[in-house]
DNA sequence: CTGTTAGCGCGTTCAC
DNA sequence: GTGAACGCGCTAACAG
C-alpha cells in the first residue's frame, strides 16, 4: 500500500498523500503490527532476549539498567527472564525466546558448563554472556576482571607492609576461582609462599567462613589480612573479627560498604557498565564467521574507614 | 498441517504420525513461530509489558522481581522499558509495547497525571498502575497503604508519650501526599494539634530538610519525634540529629537501616508482593465493563535499634 | 506516484 | 486421520 510507504518514511509518495495518511493514522490511533512487519521482512525488529539466573541478586539485576540503556539507543526493548539458577529452565526460556523472534540474547549463565545454550545458536541468533567466559558454546562475552581485581587487593596489603595474607570463599564458580587465581599471582610476584592453612575454599556459608577466620586467627602464626571473595564469607569474617580492626580485610562487591562498622577493602565494578558492554557487543554486529569477542571490565579498589595497621 | 495438531497437542492425530512429528522436531531444533501464530489466531501470547520510571531506584526495580515470578507461572514473559521520569518517553513506549503485541501493560507512572496513558487502552490492552492511583485514565491499580503507615507510626510515637511530631518530606508526590495525610488523620484521632512551625514539605533536597530539622529541633518548643517522608529528607535529617538519639526518627523505605548509626523506625512494605498483585490483576482478567479494581499493599513499622525515650 | 499481486509461518475450515 | 485452500497484517516486486 501506499500506506506502508507514507508511514515508513519512504519515497515514491507525493507529499499531500502523505499527510491525509498521517493524519489518518494519528485520528484513529493506528499503529503497524511490529510483529507481521516482521514476519514479511525477516528483519530484526529490536527485542533483545535477557536472561538472569536471579533478579534477586542486585549486583546482576543492576546490569540490566545498563542494557536497557543501549537498547534504548538503538530503539530495541528487553524480553526479560529470570532462569532462578536452573539450568535447565535457561534452555528453555532461550528457546521460547527465539520462538518469540528475539534479535539477540544477553545471558547471565546458572551453571558452569553453557552447552545447553546452543539451542539459541542455531537458530541463528546471536549470544552474549554476561559475568563469565563460555565453557562449551562458542560466544561473546563480558567479563569483570576478578584476577586482577584480587591481584591488586593482594598487592596493595603487601605494599602496606603485610606478609601473611588469608583467603576464604568458594572458588567453584567462575569468579572465585579467578579471584584465588589472582591472589596466587601476587604472592607469586611478591615472592610470599601461600600458606595453605591459611586458605578456606568451602562453600559460601557464613558460619564455615566464621569458623575458619577464627581459627587462622587463633593460630600460632595468624595472618594479618583477609581477602574474602564470597559475599556470605564475608559476612562470617566479619563477625569473626568483631568490632576491633587487628586484621585488614579486603571483600567483592559490596554493598553499603561506608556503614559496615569495620575499615574495608573493597574491589568493586560498574555493573551498569558491564551490561551497556554487553549490549554494544550484540548492537555491534559481529561476522558470524570471526573469533569470539571477549570484553573485559576493570574494578577499583576502594578503603572505607581508616585501614587498620 | 497435521504437524500442528501434533505440536499443539490437538485431537486428530494418529499416535504413531505424533510421535513422528515431535522426533523431526526435536531433530531440526524447530521451534514454531510464535509471531505467526499470534497472527493468525489474534489470541494473547504472553508478553506482558512493564514501563518503569526509573531502573535505578531499587524499591521499583524490585517490583520486577515479582511481576516476573507471577508471569512465569502464566507462561509469559516480560518487556521492559523505562521511561526515565518522563512522561513523554512514557506515552512513546507505551504506543511501542501495544504495536509490539503486548497482552497487558503495567506501568509505574513518571508524572501526576496519566491522560497520556490512553493511548494502550484504546487499543484494548488492559492496563494496570503500579503505586500510585490512575489519575485521567480508568484502570486496575496497586498501591502501597502509605497513609496507614504514617498513621501508624505517629500513633506509635503518641503511645510512647511523644506529643509533638515533626513533618519533613515533599508532598508532592502522591506517596508524599499520603503519608501527610496519615500524619494529619493521627493528629486528629489523638486530639493533638498540629503545629506548621513543625511541617516542612519542600522538595526533596537534603540540605533543605537539615537545616528544617535544625531548625525545628532549636526552636523554643522543641518536636520529640520526626516523620521523615521522603528519603533525600532522611538523609537531611539523620545528619541534623547525628549520632546522639535524643529525637525518635521514623522514615519510610530505608534500605540497610540496621547498620544506619541511628535507632531509626522504619515503615516498609513488601514491594515484590505489590508487583506479584500487579501482574495478578492482568492475567485475572477483568471484564472490560466493570469497575477498576485497586489492591493496598500494606505496611509494616520496624524499629531498628534501641528505641529512643 | 499509486495500486496490484504474492507470500512470510501459522491455524482454521472443510474436503478427502 | 490427513491435507488443500485461505487469510491474519504487512511489505517486495512489479504493473499501471
Amino acid at each position: 500500500m501506499t500506506v506502508s510507504r507514507a508511514l515508513n518514511g519512504r519515497p515514491g509518495v507525493a507529499g499531500s498523500t502523505r499527510q491525509r495518511v498521517l493524519a489518518a493514522a494519528a485520528a484513529l490511533g493506528y499503529r503497524p503490527n511490529k510483529q507481521a512487519s516482521r514476519l514479511r521482512t525477516g528483519k530484526p525488529d529490536g527485542l533483545v532476549g535477557l536472561v538472569l539466573a536471579t533478579l534477586a541478586d542486585p549486583l546482576i539485576a543492576s546490569l540490566t539498567v545498563g542494557v536497557e540503556q543501549t537498547c534504548a539507543e538503538n530503539g530495541a526493548r528487553i524480553v526479560l527472564a529470570s532462569s532462578n539458577g536452573d539450568p535447565a529452565t535457561e534452555g528453555d526460556l532461550i528457546a521460547d525466546l527465539v520462538a518469540r523472534g528475539v534479535d539477540g540474547l544477553i545471558v547471565v549463565p546458572a551453571g558452569d558448563d553453557h552447552t545447553h545454550l546452543n539451542v539459541g545458536q542455531r537458530s541463528g541468533v546471536p549470544l552474549v554472556l554476561a559475568r563469565c567466559p563460555p565453557a562449551g558454546v562458542v560466544a561473546d562475552c563480558v567479563v569483570v576482571d576478578e584476577a586482577r581485581g584480587a591481584y591488586r587487593a593482594c598487592r596493595h596489603l603487601f605494599e602496606q607492609g603485610h606478609r601473611r595474607i588469608g583467603f576464604l570463599g568458594s572458588t567453584r564458580s567462575w569468579a572465585g576461582s579467578e579471584r584465588f587465581r589472582g591472589y596466587h599471582l601476587a604472592h607469586g610476584h611478591a615472592e610470599v609462599a601461600v600458606d595453605d592453612r591459611m586458605v578456606c575454599r568451602a562453600r559460601e556459608v557464613a558460619e564455615v567462613a566464621e569458623n575458619a577466620a577464627r581459627g587462622m586467627l587463633t593460630s600460632a602464626d595468624p595472618p594479618s589480612a583477609l581477602l574474602v571473595a564470597g559475599p556470605s564469607s564475608l559476612l562470617g569474617v566479619l563477625r569473626a573479627v568483631a568490632a576491633q580492626p587487628p586484621v585488614a580485610v579486603v571483600g567483592f562487591d559490596v554493598e553499603c560498604a561506608d556503614v559496615v562498622p569495620y575499615p574495608l577493602g573493597v574491589v568493586s565494578h560498574d555493573s551498569v557498565e558491564l551490561g551497556r558492554a554487553a549490549a554494544g557487543l550484540l548492537f555491534d554486529q559481529r561476522r558470524p564467521s570471526a573469533a569470539p569477542r571477549q570484553v573485559t571490565i576493570e574494578t577499583s579498589l576502594v578503603q572505607t574507614g581508616p585501614a587498620p595497621k
